[in-house]
DNA sequence: TGTCAATAGTTGTAATTAACAACAAAATCC
DNA sequence: GGATTTTGTTGTTAATTACAACTATTGACA
């Protein structure tokens, strides 16, 4: 009887959710970590960091295209393209055809630094996936895919708490 | 001649760890608006959230303490106390054997607004958990511990870059 | 036992990160 | 050609955080 609602409904074992749970948070933290190490490395704030390569990989790039793939609002995204215009890393030019746009591109300095960003990394993941067990690789990516898939099944409780 | 080599020295694809890398980025931003998500609910923010949750777990609490769990400055910690305090959800007491130390326990409030909490993440992560398809729950978790014993081979290079 | 070092926490100050609102300039749409 | 929309900047404000300086208390040793 027991057995049959089990199949039947899969109630889910309380003490395998806590240690789901706990994993994904320890997980957050660490790639928190992780996110910092690198603008560490490249001496420039966070956001900095991460506008610097989105321009990288795919300049020229508008003000608003660069806010919505950093998922920041355009008077933050603003200030921070400022910082990396006074550092000499980017370009601010106007659009020929658009003058409200502003095309974002990298200097060469922005690009020199881009690009050893991109190899430092490339070195670091390597680093990780290589000390991953070999026969695990292929398991391990692909149940970040499947843990990706299944996350957007979080979802806000409208402030019920 | 060439299988030899990579047999020996297994040079890692490249394009694999890019895509390794880009699913870890992924994560990252998918697990901190998971974390977000859930200071939203309870009307705190973060740091109030994640204080409130650890004094809840293992209090009596003190400062220092917290704020090593927490990762954050014990200056900083003092402060998102005073807040929790403020919004009657903790009490800072005097330890009785020692007093410069800072005993935190939840208010009933607190308390209430913690279960809430554990109880909605619960539920949540129930969600997601079950939403990966059974016969890859064990992966994943596995997945999990794997990866991360693997981050920690990640260092910074020194501010190199 | 009395002084001095260590510990715990608070407060002053400042930097970073971020958002919202108000605005200016340019383009687009009737 | 004037109303509306789009794009970006500036003013203002708030949250988060750290470091340094300070206070209070405890513990140690001589």
């Amino acid at each position: 009887m027991e057995e049959y609602r089990k199949e039947l409904v899969p109630t889910l074992d309380a003490a395998e959710i806590v240690r789901f749970r706990e994993r994904v948070r320890i997980l957050e933290r660490r790639l928190g970590l992780l996110d910092l190490m690198q603008s560490e490395c490249c001496g420039l704030s966070l956001s900095q960091c991460h506008a610097l390569v989105e321009i990288g990989r795919s300049s020229p790039l508008s003000l608003g295209e660069l806010s919505q793939r950093l998922e920041l609002d355009k008077s933050t995204m603003s200030r921070v393209v400022d910082s990396l215009v006074s550092s000499g890393n980017v370009n601010r030019k106007e659009h020929p055809h658009d003058r409200r746009l502003v095309q974002l591109t990298l200097t060469d300095a922005g690009r020199a630094k881009f690009e050893r960003i991109e190899q430092e990394m490339q070195r670091q993941f390597s680093m990780v996936f290589s000390s991953i067990p070999r026969e695990k690789r292929a398991q391990v990516l692909e149940s970040i895919d499947v843990l990706l898939q299944s996350l957007p099944n979080l979802r806000c409780c409208g402030g019920a708490l």
